[in-house]
RNA sequence: GCCCCUAUCGUCUAGAGGCCUAGGACGCCGGGUUCUCAUCCCGGUAACAGGAGUUCGAAUCUCCUUGGGGGUACCA
């Protein structure tokens, strides 16, 4: 509850009325509201349209099960005669359950007028006698929507298609408590590129199937990082149990595997931004019909229009999503993308944590055309990393320092540039063209080992930014400490 | 089993009987730019699930089949 509210207010979403805002038609929890469903349903006890029962949960599978082998659907039967206060109160005193069901009432059917799908008829046994309260005097989420409904003046219901079936049985309620009916509309669900639907359950699976790849993996110091015991793990492992989200992050990070992102803070942790979230979800089951994709807010919001909702399930392509974040990144203000990017570094724990605002805007200068700000922030990372502690991608030691000589030239380059008297992005980049051209090689093989040994991969910045952001005192001494490192093995 | 929804390139989709030789975007493939990774710029690949109708004409309407999804709870 709290992390849909965390969610929505990231990706810039709120609300007139509601939880944490307050409003004129609440409380709005559902907890806060006990006593307004225990009235309504006692009404309709009253007025006949309901009625106490006190089947079993094994009773009710019995019946169902009868009726799947007889390939029938199951409809609850209504007593002949509905039970009265005294049959509850013998109920009680046997320590039977006592639940209130709904007498449903429609011998024409139903007829659910849906803003996407349009006329969706039932049978009348389609829909049988179902439970408003349960034996613990909840209501059940049937009864709870339709009062919360009408109270608190609901004129638009949007969900999810899976919620279609259950619309009769909202609208039967509705005719019995006489109430008004709010619009419908049932979108479409949204898959996973992965298989089913897209689903919570999807990351435990993950790493599941990524512990059990891995049989080197050491399952003590796995239970130990997620928090959770040998025996849990275990049970784990053998599909019984699902550890919860902390614990299944913990161990994914212990085990170096990538979870898909689900929840809109996985996202977050990813380093998507919400104009990209707000745009790709909204293109999931709608499409305004233009040819641009691309969308901010209040373009989208402009553009929005219920009846463009489509009708069949979407499949969640993170590709594409990847892409939009590329998109939206290159459109954001300097300053909006800069506060994006401090919340992902707070968010990770990123050692750029340290790295002041002008430092941090300018890795984002030099970095757009990134998919993701974890892109960003993995590319600049060597910034912020200790001049003797850099770690080095052995591949790019192999290739660039030793096999093509790269570590051989660093001493000239450390020269040149510690000549430079006034160090900018532009100064160094002369020096290190001059010097290309000086030994007749293309400007990568000067610019390919300088950035192996600044920042211990091929990847970064491009190098001028990336040296003029390191700093010539640090650039030099990582110079040196790369030569005294890998150097004099080539040369001898 | 029963019930409901749904069906256009690999993916998201445009398309509401002739504007369709089916458009865009992502991906993919090829080429260019480039100091790395990206970005960027060109070009290409690729779809109306199948079968019957209706109609002068069907991606668009109807029916059937098949595929996909959902529901079938004292979960939401």
């Amino acid at each position: 509850m709290q992390q849909v509210l965390n969610d929505l207010r990231w990706l810039g979403i709120d609300w007139d009325e509601g939880p944490e805002v307050g409003g004129p038609n609440g409380p709005y929890l559902q907890s806060q509201r006990l006593d307004i469903y225990r009235s309504y349903a006692e009404r309709l006890v009253r007025e006949g349209k309901a009625y106490y029962c006190f089947d079993t949960v094994e009773e009710l599978t019995v019946l169902r099960d009868k009726a799947e082998a007889a390939k029938q659907g199951f409809a609850y039967t209504r007593p002949a005669v509905l039970p009265d206060e005294k049959d509850v109160a013998r109920a009680r005193a046997e320590g039977r359950p006592v639940a209130i069901r709904f007498a449903v009432n429609a011998p024409q059917g139903f007829v659910v007028d849906d803003l996407i799908r349009g006329k969706v008829r039932f049978g009348p046994a389609e829909v049988g006698d179902f439970i408003i309260i349960k034996s613990d005097g909840f209501p059940t989420y049937h009864f709870a929507v339709v009062i919360d409904d009408e109270l608190m003046k609901v004129t638009h219901v949007i969900r999810g298609q899976e919620h279609l079936m259950n619309t009769p049985c909202h609208q039967a309620l509705q005719d019995a408590l006489g109430f008004r009916r709010p619009a419908y509309a049932h979108m479409s669900v949204t898959v996973s590129d992965s298989g089913g639907k897209l689903s919570k359950r999807e990351r435990p699976v993950t790493l599941r199937k990524a512990i059990e790849k891995n049989a080197a993996a050491d399952r003590a110091a796995l239970a130990a990082a997620g928090g959770i015991s040998a025996e849990n793990l275990d049970g784990f492992l053998r599909g019984e149990s699902m550890p919860d989200m902390p614990a299944v992050d913990a161990m994914a990070r212990q085990l170096g595997v990538e979870l898909p992102e689900i929840n809109i803070v996985d996202f977050f942790r990813s380093g998507y931004i919400p104009e990209t979230m707000v745009n790709f979800l909204g293109f999931l089951g709608f499409n305004p019909g233009g040819e641009r994709e691309i969308l901010r807010r209040e373009e989208l919001v402009s553009v929005f229009d219920i009846h463009r909702l489509t009708k069949a399930n979407s499949l969640f392509d993170r590709k594409k999503l990847s892409s939009f974040n590329t998109e939206h990144i290159k459109m954001c203000t300097p300053e909006t993308l800069l506060a994006h990017f401090k919340m992902f570094l707070a968010q990770t724990g990123s050692p750029l944590q340290k790295a002041d605002d002008a430092m941090l805007s300018r890795m984002l200068h030099c970095c757009l055309g990134a998919r993701t700000l974890a892109e960003i922030e993995r590319k600049c990372r060597f910034v912020s990393a200790d001049d003797d502690a850099i770690e080095f991608d052995p591949s790019a030691v192999e290739k660039v320092l030793r096999k093509d000589g790269g570590a051989a030239t660093l001493p000239l380059v450390a020269r040149r540039l510690g000549e430079l008297k006034e160090v900018t992005a532009e100064a160094i980049e002369q020096v290190l063209r001059g010097l290309a051209e000086e030994k007749q090689v293309g400007l990568g093989k000067v610019a390919q080992p300088l950035r192996v040994a600044i920042t211990g991969t091929t990847i970064s910045p491009p190098i001028f930014d990336a040296v003029d952001m390191l700093g010539m005192d640090r650039t030099l001494k990582r110079i040196a400490l790369a030569v005294r490192r890998f150097g004099t093995e080539t040369n001898g």
